[in-house]
DNA sequence: TGTACATCAGTGAACGCGCGTTCACTGATGTAC
DNA sequence: TGTACATCAGTGAACGCGCGTTCACTGATGTAC
């Protein structure tokens, strides 16, 4: 394969992540078809497979562009924050606003059916590592008292519950409730802690 | 339609919604086909759009069974807890068990897609108020001076913050964890409140 | 520089599979006389 | 009770749709002489 191919896929790979990723947006990670993305892209629908082994795969990297948009949004959010707790609160609320402008794009990430492979899994892990790293920061100044295990267990539960209320929070079917009224959960739940 | 048909039809119902649990445990609801159902129902395909009028609203049946148990586990958990507190990890733990051993029909509560329509988002909702309850109950025994719209806020928050738990927590690609320490996760995160 | 040829990137029609739902038909059941 | 007929519950082949992936082909590009 010459260098000149080299680079006219690499451009046709990032097109098609580009029209993958509009996909997504617009109609969530379901309605993202290999026909359309060809269309968008400009390339036949066989190209796609010179590209990328299968959509998955191509579908990866638009979630790899979420993990980063997400892992700025709550690093952006907690600068600034006097104290730990507000940081909590502020990154908390991050997660919220942006799995709340960005709906489609945040259920990729969850959405995604991958192929069994290890490779896959540990690709999420770490980029959930990323996300954890922040609040393990705030959590070690909170409770400088606590051991390194402790800390990460709780970094886990709580990204876990936030999530969770987020999740609930945001799907019609288990919640009537006004969105700003999600926030107040996850404050209430902030200030027990 | 004569009493003896409708006597019929109500026992096919059954027949089907039977099929269908045994469908979604052993695999899922995704893998339930409406071939398999009639198959082991002991019916034609065309038999089931007799009884009921799409794949969707059958699943409902089972989800309905599932809600149930979900209730009865919640509840008996709470048996014999000396402070709210205690019923409440009890609550939350017991929650995880069902999860965990029954990990496809409970998920198949989320997973099940709905036709637009009101009523089953409304179905849905009673039976969460119904889970709600019994956390609400001891809530307001821990909590017993704060208000019921607090109360209620907190109940819900905390019902999601055990779901996010769990659901991450029993992910493969979100978590590398043993279950035990899901536990912890929950204890720790109830212990803190 | 020009010609003949080889390579291989790119194409898109076709494959292959899956599956929910429908509807023209059949034969069992019940009714009328 | 027996016969002719009508009804309609139940059937399952066929419809209709969707869609990821492949592969035999084409024509553009590059190479050799």
């Amino acid at each position: 394969m010459s260098e000149k191919t080299k680079a006219r896929r690499a451009a046709l790979g990032q097109a098609l992540v580009d029209a993958a990723e509009r996909g997504v947006v617009a109609g969530g990670l379901a309605s993202v078809k290999a026909r359309d993305l060809a269309a968008e892209a400009g390339c036949s629908l066989g190209a796609i497979y010179n590209v990328y082994p299968d959509l998955p795969t191509l579908f990866m990297e638009v979630n790899a562009r979420t993990f980063a948009e997400l892992d700025a949004a709550l690093s952006a959010s907690q600068d600034g924050q006097a104290t730990p707790r507000e940081a909590l609160v502020a990154m908390a609320l991050a997660y919220l606003d942006y799995a709340e402008a960005h709906t489609n794009r945040w259920r990729a990430l969850f959405d995604l059916e991958l192929p069994d492979d290890p490779a896959l899994s540990d690709w999420y892990l770490t980029r959930l590592r990323g996300l954890f790293s922040h609040i393990g920061r705030a959590l070690a100044q909170l409770w400088p008292d606590r051991d390194r295990a402790e800390i990460e267990m709780m970094t886990r539960t709580l990204f876990s519950s936030v999530h969770g209320i987020v999740l609930l929070g945001l799907e019609r079917r288990f919640s009537n409730i006004p969105p700003e009224e999600v926030g107040r959960m996850i404050r209430g739940l902030l200030a027990e802690i």
